[in-house]
Order: structure tokens, then C-alpha cells, then sequence
DNA sequence: AAATTCTCCAACCGCATTTTC
DNA sequence: CGAAAATGCGGTTGGAGAATT
């Protein structure tokens, strides 16, 4: 199989990258900001290819960046995103301030997947493997939150799951309108949707979470009864 | 102390999508 | 409108350092 890699055409420079390339990437960016990736490298005198460049500025040199270890809070929102997105890293990504999607990934492979997997849950699912040898179709719509999946948090964390927290139904409430901060609710037979009450995140049983791309803004309406953030169809 | 294995993470690769010409 | 280039994304790899034998 052929090689591709515009690095590889050009001859140009790959791997670790030095603090001198470092500190003329970020010297050119920060004075005449990106621009076009492609012309990058050349007027910043770099023997890189853009998209090199890019995925330096984007994961490293961003000014930014929150650095650091994840907190845990950090932790369960990811843990939670990812039960309803599945691998769009950058859209989990794009819900954490200061981080990078490639950072979210390499922690999820390393470490949170382990953890899930000492809980007895199964990291692609957000099931624990019990229930899937009970119950294994082998379907899993991961944009619909199904009451299943509720019962799964429950055996997981018995007293109150710790993905059910504020900082998890925000998160839900951008995805699904980053700009009204809301969250669609509409019918269906087979999803639930999570609210808030006195004691955190429970589950109703009578309202519905629905994917974003299924719905028209104009056909949401503010609940009466949830948190304002809620609205249903 | 040396060799081997493991872990983590930065960076690459290929593909899909979007933009430009 | 189609081709080419640019961009963005997710999967994967490779290497440095840590842990283990």
C-alpha cells in the first residue's frame, strides 16, 4: 500500500516536535493568527506540513489550554457524553473548556475505560456485562437513552449515580441547543428523558429524550412543569 | 543493575466532508 | 458543476518513561 502523507511527498519533518519549532509556530500564529493551515509552515519557516502545524496549535500550543490532570467531575461528564454520543470526541470535547478531543480520547483508551471495566461496565455500552449476556441483541442506538439504560446506572451505582449530576444535565443541555441551553423532550415508546428533582437526576418515566437532528426548533416548547431549561414538543 | 513489559500520550494516518477554484 | 485542495475527525502507532521481573 502506497503512502500519502504530504510529509512524506515534501520530505518534510515529522515526529516530537522541538521548543524552537514550538516557539516559531506560536510566534507566527499569535501575530497573524492561522489563516490558511496550508501556508502555515512555510511563512512560519517550518519544514512541517500544515496539518502538523494545525494538530500542534490545536492540542498543545493553544493558548487556552486547561492542561493538568482531569478532575472528577471532568471524568463523569466525559463518561456521560460518551453514553449518548458514543466517539465523537470533539463534540465531547467541544462540552470541556480548555481540553482537546485528543486529550478526551487518550484519557478515555487509558484510563477510563479501565475503571468502567473494574465496575463491571462495559465501556462501549455504559451496560454492565450482566445484563448484556441477559439481554444481548447486539443493538445499541447510543443517541436515545432507552430505560434500560437507567436500570443499568442503577445496578452500577446502586445509591445515586454519580453521571446524574448538574454538571451532566448542563452538558446535556448544550448538546442539544448550545444556543437556547435547552433540551429537546419528545414522545416516543422507547426513550426516556433525565430531569432534575430535590434528591439530583432521576428518570421520568413519561417524558422522552430525543436526538437533536430529529427535531425543528420551532416545534420545541418550554415544559411546564420541568426545569426551565426543559422543553418538549 | 539490566532486561523486559507496561502505560500513557503526542503525533501520524487515512478517510470523509467542506471549501475553493 | 466537477475536480482539487484544505480541513476536520477518529483510529492507530511509536516512543519515552515507569514499573516489574
Amino acid at each position: 500500500m502506497g503512502r500519502h502523507s504530504c510529509c512524506f511527498k515534501q520530505k518534510l519533518r515529522k515526529g516530537l516536535w522541538s521548543p524552537e519549532e514550538d516557539e516559531k509556530l506560536l510566534n507566527y500564529i499569535t501575530k497573524h493568527g492561522h489563516g490558511c493551515w496550508s501556508t502555515v509552515p512555510k511563512l512560519a519557516g517550518l519544514q512541517r506540513c500544515g496539518k502538523s502545524c494545525r494538530l500542534r496549535w490545536i492540542n498543545y500550543l493553544r493558548p487556552d489550554l486547561k492542561r493538568g490532570p482531569f478532575s472528577q467531575q471532568e471524568e463523569d461528564l466525559i463518561i456521560e457524553l460518551h453514553s449518548v454520543l458514543g466517539n465523537r470526541w470533539s463534540q465531547i470535547a467541544a462540552q470541556l473548556p480548555g481540553r482537546t478531543d485528543n486529550e478526551i480520547k487518550n484519557l478515555w483508551n487509558s484510563c477510563i475505560k479501565k475503571k468502567l471495566k473494574q465496575k463491571g461496565i462495559d465501556p462501549n455500552t455504559h451496560k454492565p456485562y450482566l445484563d448484556q449476556e441477559t439481554n444481548n441483541n447486539g443493538k445499541n442506538n447510543s443517541l436515545i437513552i432507552t430505560s434500560n439504560d437507567q436500570k443499568s446506572h442503577e445496578k452500577a451505582s446502586p445509591i445515586q449515580s454519580p453521571d446524574m449530576s448538574t454538571t451532566t444535565f448542563e452538558a446535556f443541555s448544550n448538546l442539544f441547543s448550545p444556543s437556547l441551553n435547552s433540551c429537546a423532550v419528545a414522545p416516543s415508546s422507547t426513550s426516556q428523558v433525565v430531569h432534575n428533582t430535590n434528591n439530583g437526576f432521576l428518570w421520568q418515566p413519561d417524558e422522552f429524550l430525543s436526538a437533536p437532528s430529529e427535531l425543528m426548533r420551532s416545534d420545541w416548547h418550554r415544559h411546564p412543569t420541568l426545569q426551565p431549561e426543559l422543553f418538549w414538543i
